[in-house]
DNA sequence: AATGTCAATGTAATCGATTTCAGCCGCCAG
DNA sequence: CTGGCGGCTGAAATCGATTACATTGACATT
């Protein structure tokens, strides 16, 4: 059990070299004799010798570790992505911290911008101030994105993929189609819910205010809007509804079944990400997938591209699909 | 947009002073008279000085990192118990960093549970090896934990959470009680598994092996096994089962409803770990509660404390509940 | 007046690795 | 025999902050 740090100059002087020359044999054997690398090689095995990471940042100037900012850990969604991230992060020799946006202040969260911290950053959080993050460490941006930051993004599109669901619907002959909407400001929020007009605008159907909900992409949205979806009359209120989020469409079958609806004979619901779960509900759940790891992967080699030089300031749009299940049908007749 | 980093030296020339009295500034101002502490202060603002950790860290012998070592990134379970660790760790000024242990190989490992890389590891997989982990950086285990190795532990009683949910069943008139089981080897599949049979035993009923089938935690086990259960006779398969995962109770439950099968009527079934989406199923799944985000906040806790320098090598049981929904309910007569 | 104390500050060592620069040695060409 | 070159190695500077130790001057004590 040994309970000192061995360092570089122990092994130097059992090996008795200088410790210039272990450091060459640990980074560079080349530059080093046979017989020397040898006797350092096994002097680092006698004595097991590992390198204060710390010394070498700082002679290095870089810190070895990638910051992922995260709106919410404990959503499924996002830990998806991370796990995407972390299986590009590690292979590449990056340590991926994690801060989450929603427990730590805004204070902290320019210190995870601090070059001393972190070489760089992916934000997965559109929410944040553009200024807090602007002219510091490299940046990409995924899923969501700051508006006015000028990064790489790596996202789906969202209008279109609105626009699937919706195009869904409207071929299995719905006419009254209603969206449940994420958190107001997000930029997601907008974009899905624009998608999902112009989309209905293009098949000439109705899109008024009381077919939207405004919803925050949670379970509970989800049964809120079901409660005011249950208020409406039979015959006028939407007969198929998509959301920003299965989450929120999981609430919402959910609470409607406990109302004696059935999904989708009486009511047709699409969700947004296909995460694991619902596809084993009952209905199993139609709904819009994100690649969700392949999100998280590419945002991560954007990142180290960046790191290595390589600018490429463009977005990177990843496809989405449509997965047909069991909450679509076609609208109950005379509906 | 400033492009050289200042350095502490900088922030000195700048107040007439020297790099210790800036540092004091910084770190201990009482110690240093009201006046230059004022020019310090100013100077800081003016050229927007920020630490360099690195060279900080070095100093001070520490790295302000803790590791995470999650076995699987993605799975919304754990991600809960993460977001409890962030929110404690973030506040008292560490680093969360997060490494996969599947993704990463066991020589990363090693490179994790270094002084240099992390002052501590909270290690949520009980299924690494002891002697990796043994005599190196302080450490505290969460939810599973490592045979042989002697670290504080937090945790649930699995034994008798498992036990909660046979008495539920066995309460309701089950007697022929099923019990799909976690991966072979794992902690946690052990504890469950004699729990059950401790329980049912306790009130004399059966437990073949037939009523026993192997998991996983995932989706597809709980198909698996929904599977091999409709293959059995209706009037000798169990009436009921218990998981050892939310997951595979609900993979259980969409595969039978596929097959016409009625939850609770034609067979209840009870979960485990009490994750979000599953009180929004129908039905609504009766399960065993884990305090997901206390598990993290206590894990981090304890780790703060040993940190500290205070020992305690005891473990921390967190309470569980059984939460009721519907997906259980007294045996069809005659079964 | 000599001495001691204390607060405030500066000087320089330190943390541990990397890397520049210079020196040494052996060998080859002139 | 000498100048030059290339391969190998070590001494020392460096990364940027912290801190042990030394110094200074103001003031109190005897």
């Amino acid at each position: 059990m040994r309970h000192i740090r061995t360092k570089i100059s122990d092994v130097a002087r059992l090996a008795g070299v200088s410790t210039a020359t272990v450091s060459r044999v640990l980074s560079n054997p080349a530059m080093v004799s046979a017989d020397t690398r040898a006797a350092v090689q096994s002097a680092v095995a006698a004595t097991g010798y590992r390198p204060n990471m710390a010394a070498r940042n700082l002679r290095h100037r870089r810190t070895g570790g990638i910051v992922a900012l995260v709106p919410d850990l404990a959503n499924p969604f996002f830990s998806k992505i991370l796990s995407g991230i972390a299986s590009v992060l590690g292979p590449a020799g990056y340590n991926l911290l994690i801060a989450d946006t929603r427990t730590s202040g805004a204070e902290r969260l320019l210190d995870y911008a601090e070059p001393s911290r972190a070489d760089g950053l992916i934000v997965l959080d559109g929410s944040l101030p553009a200024e807090a993050l602007r002219g510091r460490v490299p940046l990409v941006e995924a899923c969501e994105w700051v508006p006015d930051l000028a990064a790489p993004r790596v996202r789906i599109d969202n209008a279109s993929a609105a626009g699937l669901a919706v195009a869904h619907l409207a071929d299995l002959g719905h006419r009254r189609i209603g969206h449940v909407s994420g958190p107001a400001g997000n930029v997601l929020t907008q974009a899905r819910l624009a998608g999902t007009a112009a989309a209905l605008a293009a098949r000439g159907l109705p899109f008024p205010q009381t077919a939207i909900h405004d919803g925050d992409f949670s379970l509970e949205a989800g049964q809120r809007a079901a409660a005011l979806w249950l208020a409406q009359p039979a015959d006028h209120r939407p007969t198929a509804l998509t959301f920003a989020s299965d989450a929120m469409a999981c609430g919402f079958i959910g609470a409607v079944q406990r109302h004696g609806i059935r999904v989708p004979q009486d009511v047709s619901v699409v969700g947004f990400d296909d995460i694991e779960l619902i596809a084993h509900i009952t209905p199993a759940l139609t709904t819009i997938r994100q690649p969700h790891a392949a999100l998280g992967r590419v945002a991560a080699q954007r990142l180290l591209a960046v790191l290595a030089g390589q600018p490429g300031a463009e977005d990177t749009i990843l496809p989405v699909e449509l997965v047909i299940r069991s909450s679509t049908a076609a609208p109950a007749p005379g509906r």
